[in-house]
DNA sequence: GGGCGATTTGGGAGCGCTTCCAGTCCGACC
DNA sequence: GGTCGGACTGGAAGCGCTCCCAAATCGCCC
């Protein structure tokens, strides 16, 4: 390891010109000869020269890397498949350019006190901020950073000027509608989580279709997005509710587990209960039986919110981004 | 936005001292008297002077950054919850650290380039590497990097100085002897992706297995690790070997399309095949029947990968660990 | 051939921090 | 009271790059 590093002064020295006609062609700036232009081509190649992005940054202010968090106390919430799809919508966007990605999980005091400082002092050039829950302090600390902030869906408890978000509340509304002109009528909810932006605004579509409808919403349990979760919650209705003919439920994975018990409880899907889930998860289509659910454009959704960020790099204005969600029916409902 | 940031030359002369004196005292060094120490204790916050981490690194030749890197054509590799797990288990010992997580996706050619410069130039303190696929030309460039790497996974071709892996061999022989042990004769096998390290890690263990057992490995059909082509590859089995009696499925994701294709053909599992996964993923104890599978310890292994490049960085010597995986027994077998 | 505007050129001052080094200061010891 | 070693101290030289600016050069027209 470790030969040093190739500097612009020796590239400039090579090709005979001043460091500054050599910083010049590599920020293919103006006011270069041709002749003096393609010495320092050469000299560039001939020495593998690789500019240092660190002095770069210093030099010019600008760290050329964004930062994608996720304020979460439990680390285990990025392992939600989620996520992964938008790391890989923003990846593809931010590949086209010359940022970097950096990730922070938010999850360790120590992380948090970093991300904190990183909104005040600009060590990143934009920010991506997702999954906050209510009175995430970071929320506060966002609006009034020093770089820009972008959210991955709306935060609770106030409207950032950023964002992009999934319609939760539309596809919450068409799923139950689906359900009401299939002729259910005590129709019950497994919510996600209340403290989360995604979880209300389902929640909040479920009972405005039903109230549409005519329809009572009391026929509610509460989860956390989990499988698990969704398990308990379903037997929980099953136990207050015995005579529910239907069920939405915020989430696939708990939409699983909610089948799950469903079956051992002996009733048939979708005959005595209908199901939609919320997501379209991979393995919706393959359920038994196949689930009905919303999709939501999740890689969509982290390209857009890069789009955003770069957006904002560049000085332009923007405005928040509301990506549809469809209902795909399948089998269960 | 943007008053401009706190320097040490400001908080230095706030609290009377030189700037080295200040610069001391945050890397909290040696050789500053307890009065000057206070004293730009008090200066800092009362400043809120945080330390710019671009002109530091410059200073220090140190980028404060490691990357991991997912080498792949396909972007949506890495929707596969697997990296998801990995990426939680890094975080976790890095936010211990003051190190960044930079995320390179290395799906474009440019963003290749970019990490081939990076691997030459020092622009981040470590590198992890993970699915790297046969003649990745980036596996030549990271033996030779001017920076430490650690693979994640053992690549194809070659044996790097460090790695750390799952004992991707030893589960698939632990699966298969259970499914002799259990009475199959007529044992099956969907692989991976023989391209990788692990696809053809587990093909080998399968075969070790049968070899011992006297049974012939001729039933073979080959995936790619994803639930339809783990679907394809059962239909070609039973195309091919109407007669197995036991399947050993390289990835829960293909179990999981090979248990629908099994149901359709109207095959009972486990009573007319018996079928063991590999993976443990989240939904593995909820298929029908629940799947019996290689449970491996993605989230150490994340935390391996991690702790070994900090090792290195460290100076220290490590050298390649194993992992030790375990066969789950549920119902599928 | 002289003059003028437009380009090109390279010197140099930073960006904010670390770190070497020479000098200062202090108490202790003889 | 003088010496000496060791702990402080601050000046200054970078780290590698960008970019402003004054100076030099060029081409062109009359």
């Amino acid at each position: 390891m470790s030969k040093r590093q190739v500097t612009l002064d020796e590239v400039a020295e090579r090709a005979g010109v001043s460091r500054s006609a050599a910083s010049r062609v590599i920020n293919n700036a103006p006011h270069v000869s041709r002749a003096k232009r393609e010495a320092v081509r050469q000299a560039i190649d001939a020495l593998g020269y690789v500019p240092n992005a660190t002095a770069r940054a210093l030099a010019t202010q600008q760290a050329g890397s964004v930062v994608l968090a996720i304020s979460s106390e439990d680390p285990a919430l990025f392992a939600d498949p989620f996520f992964a799809e938008v790391v890989v919508g923003i990846s593809s966007v931010l590949e086209e350019t010359d940022l970097e990605l950096v990730l922070s999980l938010a999850t360790s005091q120590r992380s948090r006190a970093r991300l904190e400082q990183l909104l005040r002092t600009r060590q990143a050039d934009g920010v991506m901020l997702m999954s906050l829950r209510e009175d995430d302090p970071l929320a506060a600390l966002a609006q009034q950073a020093d770089v820009p902030v972008v959210f991955g869906g709306r935060p609770l408890g106030f409207e950032p000027s950023y964002y992009v978000d999934a319609d939760n509340r539309g596809g919450a509304r068409a799923a139950t509608e689906h359900l009401v002109a299939a002729g259910s009528t005590r129709i019950a909810t497994i919510t996600g989580r209340l403290d989360e932006g995604a979880g209300t605004a389902r929640y909040r579509g479920f009972q405005e279709a039903l109230a549409v409808a005519g329809l009572e919403a009391t026929r509610v349990a509460h989860g956390d997005f989990a499988e698990d979760g969704g398990a308990r919650a379903m037997a929980e209705l099953l136990d207050r509710w015995p005579d529910l003919d239907a069920v939405f439920v915020a989430s696939d994975q708990m939409a699983v587990g909610a089948l799950r018990v469903l079956r051992e409880a002996g009733r048939a899907v979708p005959d005595d209960v209908r199901v939609v889930g919320f997501n379209d998860i991979a393995s919706a289509a393959h359920t038994v039986p196949p689930l009905t659910t919303v999709h939501q454009p999740i890689q969509a959704l982290g390209r857009e919110m890069a789009r955003m960020l770069l957006a904002l790099l560049a000085g332009e204005q923007s405005s928040p981004l509301i990506l549809p969600t469809r209902l795909v029916v399948r089998a269960s409902a």
